[in-house]
DNA sequence: TGGTTTAGTTATCAATCGATTACTTAGAGA
DNA sequence: TCTCTAAGTAATCGATTGATAACTAAACCA
């Protein structure tokens, strides 16, 4: 009798997605540069080497992993695009399916960590890219006008910080936390306090 | 004859600022966990056991240069609340102060930085507390009101991601960069244009 | 059922990096 | 001018980490 659980394989695809989904918090506590490729197999649940023979390099895994956030992100965009009957308004409607991302804690993270390195060459060009690439369906699907998308991506940006800054844990300590917070977030603060409480520990 | 400049020594004082303001740009382009002392410390001119010896460990270095940005941060800001016979409105100097700091290029860039390591004990600890500096100073200090605030910072937390993305360098090359930069910042385009431009090479 | 593909592991290496130790010397003061 | 403090360097080490090589075995298929 072993007691070891008996080991049943997926096919890659599928092993490559959990690993992703690892990846995403990983690289979203930790950075590009802090997080490890064995930090990420162990929160897979497969070998390190095993991670780097999927991905190829650890750089190339941190390109898959940002270019599935953006991925997700446009489509939960597009989602809110295309509730036409809604009686929410537009803006609304995107800014909630924004907070919505947070249910993978570090996907919004991950994306961030990718803003703040445009000097490295190959990761700068993509983290470049991705940032346009929502300028402009902000504007030219969601049909904003580009001070609109400045405001709207501005938003953005400072819920990541403070979501970077893990600023949710002194909600209940710091006064002035809550009162930021619930400017930064009208309306969503439960939603966001909710999603945050149950993130994944690395 | 002796081909080697002649060695002149500094006050410890003296070299730990120079080493900050090498440290500040090394941390802005490559974040804590990317950066090296070793790259500093050429930065600097100096060799790399110093830079340690000097501050301790490097984490201590970091924050150090996140301290001195704050200081600096908060030193232009009471500088603008200083003017008070200016014809130009609060809001609009303090967002010009915030802007200059731009003259060194990973001022903002390594406080960036800190503000997505929330998870790390000490920093993530330094980088909150110094986010809810600028929070009170801008409420308590500036008068402005907690919605008028995180506006603010939402914009400073956009630009600050202009910068990391060196989007700068796509201006002349794709025009919704230039749309986009020339609503972040409105008449002050050429000032950050020309202070991204002449930044010290890495 | 037997063979081949493919999902995975263990072991290990070379490079990088922060830190320590031991040493050297410029320069201020008596 | 002598001396001692403080500014700095060269050499090196141990730990970490991404990557590679060699191997194992599950699962699909003819």
């Amino acid at each position: 009798m072993s007691l070891e659980t008996p080991v049943t394989r997926m096919k890659s695809d599928e092993r490559r997605e959990l690993i992703l989904q690892a990846a995403t918090d990983v690289f979203g506590a930790s950075g590009y540069v802090g997080a490890t490729t064995a930090e990420v197999a162990r929160a897979a649940g497969v070998s390190q080497p095993y991670v780097v023979r999927l991905f190829g390099t650890k750089e190339q895994l941190f390109l898959d992993v940002i270019n599935r956030a953006l991925g997700k992100l446009i489509d939960a965009f597009q989602g809110a695009l295309d509730e036409v009957d809604s009686d929410i308004a537009l803006e609304k409607r995107l800014a909630l399916a924004y907070i919505n991302q947070l249910n993978q804690h570090g996907l919004l993270l991950s994306l961030m960590h990718a803003f703040v390195l445009g000097r490295e060459p190959v990761i700068g060009h993509a983290a470049r890219a991705g940032f346009m690439q929502v300028y402009r369906f902000l504007r030219d699907d969601a049909g904003f006008e580009p001070l609109q998308v400045q405001e709207f991506l501005a938003q953005g940006m400072l819920i990541n910080t403070m979501i970077g800054l893990d600023m949710a844990d002194e909600f209940d300590d710091d006064p002035d936390v809550r009162e930021l917070m619930e400017c930064a977030f009208p309306e969503k603060l439960d939603l966001v306090r909710s999603l945050s409480a149950d993130r994944v520990a690395l």
